[in-house]
DNA sequence: ACCTGAACACCGTTCAAGT
DNA sequence: ACCTGAACACCGTTCAAGT
């Protein structure tokens, strides 16, 4: 790759960033490309869908899932404590940018999607929770990992579709907390 | 309204149901007014938004929803297989049109979205099947009714954007009504 | 009072011409 | 090999001219 080819490469996954977390993952491509500095055919060389900037953008947050999990684990209390401030954290991890958690979500199922290899990451992060409740006795039979992820990608959503604060996603937490967790 | 003023609206609400039946709620206008045999700016006059034809096409199915809250509430078994037939066709409501379960849910908590007064409609049919919970005792303490009406929406989202098929959703609802449910 | 359809604006996408 | 930006397409929205 020539050195102004990954220069502008960089210079969009970074303008990007800011363009969607300001006007959420629909907006212009346009406006990406002329704060960049570059035409529009040159973000159409380097991604060409809006798919594919995506999924390079979220590359940089997929890092930190792992060492969530691990954060997550370590909250004082017993597993309830523990599960929940996993979930919480999914969520915000979920509703980083507009849109996202929505899009994330969707491709869980379906193979072709690009967005897929990126959003494995979440489910496996999640089922390692999981394990660990089942492990120590606490997890429900039957409690299924996708319906899980489904679960709580439906909650980011609608927290971010009606801008909602952490305190009012918490209930619905807690409700699924309820529903995933032995009585 | 002049008399042709009142069929063209009603054509278009007709014509407007087929249209995002097809193409989900986010379908272009002009398809709408084109197939109606209207001009683009009739289409306009009648409802000035896109979401004031989304609720005039909601109106028709809104009607159910009491309809079902009783034909829910006569299911066989105790008080966990009614909820649970509740909600599945909590989700199935929503779920009637593309993008449909999103945008309802996500005008549920705002005062002064278009949508607002229909979707207290599903809220308070919602309200009314928890409550009758609660009367039979089996209803946990501190759950709120737009905390469960927000994981519906989330559930019917999802399974609206994954085209999820009822066998699908049904575990997700499962652990809802664990969640909501005393053990 | 209502309708039409041309006109404009906005944005996604392509591609011929440049370096 | 890569970039530019004009050009086209599509769709939402408005409004002057008609009936």
């Amino acid at each position: 790759m020539r050195a102004d080819a990954q220069r502008n490469r960089e210079r969009l996954i970074e303008v990007a960033h800011e363009v969607f977390k300001e006007r959420g993952l629909d907006a212009p491509l346009d406006e990406v490309a002329r704060r960049a500095g570059v035409g529009p055919g040159t973000l159409y060389r380097h991604f060409p869908t809006r798919e594919a900037l995506h999924e390079a953008i979220m590359a940089t947050w997929i890092e930190e899932v792992a060492g969530q999990v691990e954060k997550a684990m370590a909250t004082e209390g017993g597993c309830r404590e523990k599960l929940l401030a996993w979930f919480e954290e999914y969520v915000a991890l979920l509703t980083r940018h507009q849109g996202a958690a929505a899009k994330i979500t969707a491709s869980l199922g379906c193979q072709d999607s690009p967005l897929r290899t990126k959003c494995q990451t979440y489910a496996d992060a999640n089922e390692s929770v999981l394990a660990e409740m089942a492990d120590n006795g606490v997890l429900r039979e039957g409690v299924d990992n996708l319906d899980v992820c489904r679960l709580l990608g439906g909650v980011a959503t609608m927290a971010d579709h009606s801008s909602l604060a952490p305190e009012d996603v918490r209930p619905m937490l807690d409700v699924i907390a309820n529903g995933v967790l032995k009585a």
